[in-house]
DNA sequence: ACAATTAAGTAAATCGATTAAGAAGCTACA
DNA sequence: TGTAGCTTCTTAATCGATTTACTTAATTGT
């Protein structure tokens, strides 16, 4: 016998007696053969242990790909473990999954969307990559761009206000005009270094999450009547246990000793208040802590957080149906002050 | 001008006035051509905008991807926020960017490879996927595959003695032969059911790591003198939070009242844990609690969880290391118990 | 100066499919 | 009977590349 192990549409066809064409439409479309032949082929085809159309050719072909790539802000292994971008991911996923679409992780720290922009449908994108090439490159690719959490002008995107709702919880967060307010602030810069923000100019017109959170804390807190110091800004550069201990412990132990401190995270939220019950301080009597995101630890914690709930999933799910409609919009979505005893 | 906005090899090569190989070469075998030729046409085509060869129609002609599908034991929506797995992924996608390659998750739940199969260059299959013609397909697939976690002997496979690791945990939270022993098991039965299980003849032969666990709890409890009674083992079917504490609701309200309660993971032992206290109960003096994964919030919680702690993230590396070498090998990896508070 | 070797580049087959255009056979209707 | 209209199926071009085998031209050795 020379029939080869693998098939391909060819091969079963002359097998079959048939055209290459009459294969394939039997597989995609059924209109163009008559039912009884097409019964035949398939069955055939089912028997031989022909799958249907290799999908990469098919692909090639019809220039889809059901395959969407997931733009993360950093590498993979870091987003990963990202309890906010995990639940993201996860709206996203199943949207996806619902429609037979396949996921492929796309690392912010890449530096060229190359290696997969000829394998997709499209992008979404979570968050400014770190890779400041990569966003040029999604500027101008030829395919469908969904952004998430920041604009670069491109087909669709979805946003929370950062803003305003960082104004909401440090609203609620600050009491009297003699707080002592230090903030504990998320990827503030483009490096990856954990230092104490003197000043910085970009700041008042980045348009970065960090700093959207920045100006709505701001705006709280001259609204209270406060004077921020020049030297109560911490940068962490991600938002993982280790850098926002120190961080906070290196807030905690400044002069004057705060006792409101804005995190622009839950996990440095939940580090802050770790760090500050080690201490023997007591919250929120000693020092009030509020978060931002609103992840599950936070509302197990003693004393439960307060925190901005955005509701992750909700957006990613957005983000993937906005996907697959193609449709150009911008979606804003919600977010709920999330009221523990930690403030 | 009669450009096409995008470029092809055939296009840029007919501009350029060489032939279609001599471009490809210039991109692919630089000992094909003379370096100054070379360069002309490189720069020529960062000029005109063409950024290099097709992957996909590259892809299809060479028969490799640079992707490699991630087969999930469940549904991605679900598996992106247990701990333990994406710690798995982080190993994993740590040594596959590196080596610039990408990861393409898929659902264990899907009843078909085929929409993927044609597109990666092989398989990491983490545990046993939910949905059995999944199972069925890796046996046959004709791509290399590596499993973790469990054996369908093929290509190579990486694995932790769970049976081992259950004895030893067991084994130290049993302390007298009076001992009151529950289960609280994650996956024991294939569907979807949280319940009290009687008897399940499976159990003894059963390959997945809910019985190879099993078993080494079992041998431990024997081992102790102790008669586990049949009515001592829970079902839980996915490890969340929710479904843990019912099912360790009810066993701690079971008759007799355990005071060992067996957790098959980190997640169940912390929910376990919870509602212990929200009953009064003190853990460890009225039940000893053990879990297993040894994540992270189990270090941070009080009083801190007893548990085996498997490095999943260098299990991820194994798995994706084993792959990217294509040898064919099993390997076996290591556990520590830690031990905490709980027990 | 002539054959042998090497270097540089090209033509054409191929990967595995889709699909527009057309051929062959059949029915129907005047 | 001739032609119009359907069905059903096939031929051949195409998607965007890689690669083997071959042609030419230049270099080398003697």
């Amino acid at each position: 016998m020379t029939k080869p192990k693998s098939w391909t549409l060819k091969s079963i066809a002359q097998e079959l007696g048939v055209s290459n064409a009459t294969v394939s439409n039997a597989f995609n479309r059924p209109d163009q053969l008559s039912k009884a032949r097409r019964e035949e082929i398939l069955a055939a085809c089912k028997k031989l242990g022909y799958f249907g159309p290799n999908k990469a050719a098919q692909s090639l072909r019809r220039g889809t790909f059901n395959i969407v790539a997931l733009v993360l802000p950093d590498s993979v292994e870091y987003m990963i473990s990202d309890p906010v971008a995990s639940s993201f991911m996860r709206g996203v996923s199943a949207v996806l999954e619902k429609n037979g679409i396949n996921l492929l992780l796309f690392s912010g720290n890449s530096d060229n969307l190359n290696s997969v922009v000829d394998f997709v449908d499209g992008f979404i994108c979570y968050g400014r990559p770190r890779n400041k090439q990569l966003v040029e490159q999604l500027k101008q690719v030829a395919k469908h761009v969904v952004t998430v959490d920041f604009n670069i002008g491109r087909d669709a995107s979805v946003n929370v206000n950062n803003q305003q709702a960082s104004f909401d919880i440090a609203k609620h967060a600050l009491h009297k005009n003699d707080d002592r307010v230090a903030i504990l602030g998320l990827r503030l810069l483009d490096n990856d270094v954990l230092c104490r923000v003197y000043e910085h100019h970009e700041f008042e017109a980045g348009q970065s999450i960090a700093h959207q959170r920045l100006r709505g804390y701001h705006q709280a807190i001259s609204d209270a009547g406060i004077t921020l110091g020049d030297d109560r800004t911490w940068n962490i550069p991600e938002s993982s246990e280790r850098f926002a201990s120190i961080a906070a412990k290196e807030a905690l132990n400044s002069t004057p000793r705060p006792n409101v401190l804005l995190c622009m995270s839950d996990l440095i939220a939940l580090a802050a208040m770790r760090e500050a019950l080690k201490m023997g301080l007591s919250v929120p009597e000693d020092v009030r802590i509020v978060g931002f995101d609103g992840i599950d630890e936070g509302q197990r914690f003693v004393p439960k957080l307060t925190t901005v709930h955005q509701n992750s999933e909700e957006k990613g799910r957005i983000a993937a149906t906005l996907f697959l409609s193609k449709e150009q919009q911008t979606a804003e979505i919600d977010y709920q002050l999330q009221l523990g005893q930690s403030s």
